[in-house]
DNA sequence: CGACTGATTGACTGCCCTCAAATAGGGTGG
DNA sequence: CCACCCTATTTGAGGGCAGTCAATCAGTCG
């Protein structure tokens, strides 16, 4: 989560391509935004956008400034969070391809962000400048009733987080979360799902101590749940995490 | 937030009047709901609703179960959570006069409720049906962007209450539960302001343990900034709770 | 004056964070 | 191909915050 001053430096030079994003979706590609549009209105909306590439460390979004623009995530990964008062980084959630994110642009006047989002990996987004998301917004009023909705998941989500917090261990939260990043970035292997995540990160979507991750994750280990490598977890039987333990 | 069975015995015997609502709203009402609506709009927005009386412990939205009506609380007190695994209660927010909640219902179709509500004093609430709030928001853009906002804003106080509890230590939680909850449901006393709460509320709102509270207050009164009195606290000096405490 | 609910205080326990120091992986440049 | 470095990771020991239990005390209402 550390930035990259380097990936700054490269914004610029990250091409703003016009209507290219219709081209550039994966096939199968799907998101909560366009649920119930026509395949002639999603084009619509598509066309509309600016194609940005994203590079790791990246802030696409700073929580407390007024969000300019609205993004749908096409490839790669950020992450959602918000500091604390010392500063740390609180997990709010993953953004992973299909994903929408500033979204309270669709309001009046452009409103302060609720959170921080960082990408982690390089990819790209979609892009829609205020002016512009609003306008989509009042001709097709089904997309604010998405954008309406993808904002009561966002509720839904973080109320989870939060009861993690407050009534699970660290040992739970450490499961919950694997099973849940399994869900949302991992890929599927041969002898399990692999989710290319740091101990450092881990700890910190679970909001545990680095020590305690790596301790648990070798416990798990050893009893088969998992096996470990550098920055990457292969997780082999995601069951025996939620059910086991206490 | 014990449920009194009586109450809910008293349900049906509560009136369900209709158009009533306009006549019971106390002067100086305001709703982040009518932002920017003119008066008239607003009249017809209250003329849609019923008035209903509500009583402590009485569930007017139940965490999973779609919400078919949507709410305005006018008068009284009422508390937002969710239950944990260990089926304890996880605080998220009060709902106090003018916010508005069971909004998700303004989807095309009724969505689970993100969390459960309960009245914790008599009171009274405005309520509209599922079709009339989607009547109403259709004839009024402005109520579906409010409702917008609304929803906005509870992400955001979910996020600082998540932020609490990840980052901040018991007697921290203590001290920003006490100054939020005497802003939203606190009323100005002679020597400070006096807020309703027993030890066992408080210490659930602020996600700490019963006797944790319990000492915490003891050793603020001790150092004069609050006084106890069974089931109130007078918050003397609001400020040296912010500022002193690590 | 009981009975009940809320509050207090002390002692104990345990989870998990912190710190220190050592080990191993993986890439790079010679 | 090997030496080297940087980063990720491991493991142990220690300590503190705060939750839990038990018993007592106090306020309120009938």
């Amino acid at each position: 989560m550390a930035g990259a001053e380097k990936a700054l430096a490269r914004i610029n030079e990250a091409g703003l391509r016009r209507g290219a994003l219709a081209a550039v979706l994966p096939q199968g590609f799907k998101s909560g935004l366009f649920e119930g549009l026509t395949p002639s209105e999603i084009q619509a909306v598509l066309a509309a956008a600016r194609l940005r590439r994203i590079f790791p460390g990246e802030v696409l979004l700073h929580e407390g400034e007024p969000a300019t623009h609205s993004f749908l995530m096409v490839t790669g990964r950020a992450i959602a969070y918000r500091l604390t008062d010392e500063g740390d980084e609180c997990f709010l959630r993953w953004v992973v391809p299909g994903d929408t994110f500033g979204f309270t642009a669709l309001r009046r006047k452009p409103q302060p962000s609720v959170a921080t989002v960082e990408a982690l990996r390089k990819g790209s987004v979609g892009v829609w400048d205020w002016v512009c998301a609003l306008a989509l917004a009042s001709q097709l009023p089904k997309l604010r009733e998405n954008a309406y909705s993808v904002a009561a998941n966002y509720l839904g989500s973080l109320a989870d987080v939060l009861i993690a917090r407050a009534s699970q261990t660290a040992q739970q939260r450490l499961a919950r979360m694997l099973v849940e990043s399994s869900r949302q970035i991992g890929h599927a292997g041969r002898e399990g799902i692999e989710i290319d995540l740091t101990n450092e990160e881990l700890a910190a979507i679970a909001g545990v101590g680095l020590f305690t991750a790596s301790r648990q994750l070798s416990e798990w280990q050893r009893q088969g749940i998992l096996t470990k490598s550098r920055g990457r977890i292969l997780l082999r039987s995601p069951e025996r995490l939620i059910e086991d333990q206490p």
